[in-house]
DNA sequence: CGTTTAATTGAAAGCAGTCAAACTATGTGG
DNA sequence: CCACATAGTTTGACTGCTTTCAATTAAACG
């Protein structure tokens, strides 16, 4: 496989996992003026209550959003992978309403807003493949409110392992039964509303039960072992698929034109 | 004030808090073909894993999303009151991922999926707006996020009383300080993450303390006071105001045309 | 009224947090 | 190559918030 020679190539690879781009949607998106930025670890793409700016994707690296509560505490209210599209959620809001934060280095296109303002308004399927985006996104955060509300330590850590390995697959980040996870205990908990303390216990009794193996940050499981039990992990709330409704959506409406 | 003729006027106005809807906008919104129905409590609207098949808006009454875990405990994941849509999020997805059932008896007005296509594509300020309220859901799913993952009994007790009241308050649904609460405790549990016994206790001391008056579901409290200290409530992530950055995409895009 | 649902209360148990310290890995400078 | 500093992981003892279980009281309903 030969190194991507546009960063956007994995914004098309992305998009095109929700719906099906044709060969101009696709040569639009690639001749979007893009400029390539690198983030250390914990440095800030947003911050709350600023005006957005522009759009950013991640090229390679993770990413997390994150709200802090008044004394400082912080949540992490979701997971970014190399592919995901940071900021489509201020494309049509005044301010931002969290923080985007760094997990690891890691390399952004960053697109000007007015550009994909622009791309998304003429292109339908575009808009579409961002919307459907968007609601994914919500989807997994209602998850994550599942998760928070009703489930245990053991079971939270388990859905996040099963979630992050899911997500890693359908992008064709991991390898085989393993991937390295980006995230210090500290983290975690911040992800999973627990204490790192607890996290470390939690993981400890999972890797004692046998149900993962771990090497520094390297976690591996059987995607379909007990962990996903433990967890109560069902991926449909990922959407992983293409969505053949949106497509349907659009047939209807070129039809008429 | 007469009593609304069109169901939809409710909907208009709530777009309309979002993003300014012309004239012609406005009458293709109430010109929807739109069935009355009237569901009773707890019954469901939409069940996790069907295929959508079309879009309601609250009338009058109170509705609410919801996720199962496998042993059968339910997480609250948003409340609905009149004037929100409960559908635009399965417009574009193949299946509901989660359940929306009723908080009380409740009007509803529901449009065929294939006329909301028809006019969400049709008309762009309309699609704006519905991708606007969609963004702001997910603002919201975020701050519940944080609220389950990192703030105590108390704090999250107050933030929903908050939160609530000031969406009364958008909406011009709630008498002054107060307003009625249309959940059991049980079912603010399972909002909050937590059982119907805390719930009663953490009720009873907020009252003690004289943060809020009860009155059955009755719950009254001044908007600026003390309870929105305890919840560390800022009203800034619900969105309330009209985004002028939508606005600006739209005419960037209408002056291109 | 009797029945059902919701709210309230008490006692005991448990999961997760807090505090503190030790340990490990990694990196730096001498 | 070693001493030291730093960040992250691990462990133990103790505390405490929230749950569980059970029972009682209050309100809503036909």
């Amino acid at each position: 496989m030969p190194q991507e020679r546009n960063p956007l190539d994995l914004m098309v690879r992305k998009l095109q996992q929700h719906i099906e781009l044709g060969e101009a949607d696709q040569q639009a998106l690639l001749a979007l003026p893009c400029q390539l930025r690198v983030l250390e670890p914990s440095a800030y793409l947003v911050r709350e209550g600023e005006p957005p700016r522009q759009c950013a994707m991640l090229v390679s690296g993770y990413a997390f959003r994150q709200k802090l509560t008044r004394e400082g505490t912080r949540q992490i209210t979701s997971l970014h992978l190399p592919g995901d599209a940071l900021d489509l959620q201020h494309l049509l809001l005044d301010f931002a309403d969290h923080n985007v934060q760094m997990l690891t280095r890691a390399e952004l296109a960053i697109v000007p807003r007015a550009a994909w303002r622009e791309l998304v308004m003429t292109r339908p399927v575009i808009g579409l493949a961002v919307q459907i985006d968007n609601l994914i996104e919500a989807s997994v955060a209602r998850e994550w409110i599942l998760n928070l509300g009703r489930r245990n330590a053991r079971a939270r850590v388990a859905h996040l392992l099963c979630e992050f390995g899911a997500r890693l697959d359908a992008q064709g980040l991991s390898d085989g039964d393993g991937y390295e996870l980006p995230m210090t205990q500290e983290q975690l908990g911040d992800a999973l509303g627990l204490t790192s303390v607890h996290i470390n216990r939690t993981l400890r009794t999972l890797e004692g039960e046998g149900l993962i193996t771990r090497n520094r940050r390297y976690i591996s499981f059987a995607r379909d072992g007990g962990l996903r039990g433990v967890a109560d992990f069902n991926p449909r709330y990922l959407h992983l698929g293409r969505q053949e409704e949106a497509g349907a959506a659009l047939g209807a409406t070129l039809a008429r034109d």
